[in-house]
DNA sequence: CATGAATGAGTATTCATTCAT
DNA sequence: AATGAATGAATACTCATTCAT
């Protein structure tokens, strides 16, 4: 398809050079001449720079949340086993793309919009269902599983975050996981 | 001191904008305004304002490594008190100062400046040490206090950084002692 | 052309602005206003306030060497009659145009550039080409040509410079050529 | 008299810093760097920065000035001397100190003050005087002194303004004085 | 007299956005 | 649909000048 190729690659552009600079520094010139397109042609797609700039954090966020939602809806997974894929994924996920993304810099406030609100909702709702399940089987053990939900992408960005060219993510991903599980796992 | 107490209003004025909106759209002349000196007054203490902007997250982590400090060298505190103690401290951090800042956007790329990194690598240090200290007595139990001491900032930051009215400091900083203490406990 | 018709357009405005008033008062704002393009437009064409300055200059020096290269490479003019010539132009290049400009202020370091310095050797090549012809023939006598072709455009500039009001080419370029060729023909 | 060497300290670093940049990239705190003088002291002084600008100027002619009157109330020497010996001020004048200064930029319409066009008229006057003077002794012959008086300025600053460290004074001045007497000579 | 920290009016420059082609 | 030349609102930064010490 013509149109989603050209706002794919408007997309990819913009991902690219978002990672390397912050928002300010980023040139619409650039993302025009980088995705090989008129610099009109990117307001064929999106409304203004910040859109664009929200369209590259949603996009990366949506093929994460289809992911994790894919394990989550794994009926041969035990809840142990989804809680370690599921660090897996985020271990990647903020290692390659989102770790220069998030660090260089979100620039604006995150848009308030249902949309984000709501994402990350799903996100963190994924993950709480997960661990009450884990409780439910006696499994886990958390008096609140709403909290526990909001550690576990946060510890592996600060894992990921920095120095990522020194980071490891298979020893990271076992790592991360062990310590979530045994952080369920006691008599609290 | 004259001097100080200059920079000093210029820090605060700033941090609050910049708390407030992204970088992008913080005035110098706000910040001038709010500071209550000159336009150019800012440019004797600073000079950019992506300078200016760097000072204030600085400053802010200052204030908290220096805390942190406090309580690692505190002798009447066993590895896990410290730890809690500390995790109170990266809740609050968070919840209260850092939160608006973070969440608006760590803008530029953190400079790369050494004094970054050293800062950076001090807190690390400093969480990593006592875990090992923990370790060393038998009271935990950790194959990479490395990376777990990673994990400690990230997963307050994901508990405190969205929704902050909603939430509690001290049941986060409970529930998230007790899930650290636990992660550390067990034989893995 | 659309594109030359613009910088023409922007020169036209800024020779106009600049030889009214000194650099520093001379605002683009107004540069783009008289020139009926937007603010922006100009660095389309132009680098920088300077790059525009240069750029009047040059453009006015570069009519009058076309002019002298004319006249330089008339066949039917013996070398007085071609140096009488010069002396009109330069006459009139300085009372017309050049006058204010210069009086008003050859603001920055204009010779940096291989394009000033080789511009200002063409003119005075030019000149020193024409006395040695003259002597050759045996109509000029003159030790050092190289020299007197610098007397000549600085003679007329102090002629013309100052109260250009008061000033008749027609005796000025007619007292002047007379005073040069006078200057020439003796035995020296 | 501290005051008056303040004052020339001023004067004398301003005339470097002025003879080397143009006037609106001279800065006043280099100014006052460079006389070891605090920037405040510049005012007690001088009124503004143009003011000083002006100040530097007249200070160099009014010096070039007296040493005409001088040449020009000998009574030891005759016309053609005399103008021989002008002719080696100016060239002198020209090359070392204000050839930089000129051609770096008359920034600043030379104010329309009386005390300029007076100063001014002075030189011209005191030229064409002994022009006069040698046409009364039939030493020389000139339909019109006053231009010729103008003439005489420009061929030296012509001579010497550009790579003044090529041009030997002596050289320009034996050959500019035998032009311009050449120049005189003739029947016209 | 001398100072230099403080000031803020003044302006060059940038870059998201538009629209004629 | 696609373009990119043109735009001008928006803003960081400069530097002559002042004045409290």
């Amino acid at each position: 398809m013509e149109y989603t190729d050209k706002q794919e690659r408007i997309l990819d552009a913009a991902a690219d050079l978002f990672a390397r600079q912050p928002f300010h520094k980023v040139l619409l010139s650039d993302v025009a001449r980088t995705a090989a397109v008129g610099k009109g042609t990117l307001y064929l797609y999106f409304n203004s720079k910040e859109d664009l700039y929200f369209a590259v954090l949603y996009r990366e966020f949506d093929n994460l949340l289809t992911r994790l939602k894919g394990i989550a809806a794994d009926p041969a997974l035990a809840p142990d086993a989804q809680l370690s894929a599921i660090v897996g994924e985020l271990a990647r996920h903020f290692l390659k793309k989102a770790a220069n993304m998030d660090m260089q810099g979100v620039v604006l406030t995150c848009p308030s919009t249902d949309d984000w609100r709501l994402r990350r909702a799903e996100l963190l709702a994924l993950i709480e269902a997960i661990i009450r399940r884990g409780v439910a089987m006696g499994m886990f053990h958390d008096q609140d599983p709403r909290l526990t939900a909001k550690y576990i992408p946060g510890l592996l960005r600060g894992a990921c975050h920095f120095e990522p060219q020194d980071t490891d993510i298979e020893a990271v991903s076992r790592h991360a996981a062990s310590f979530v599980l045994q952080g369920l796992a006691g008599k609290d």
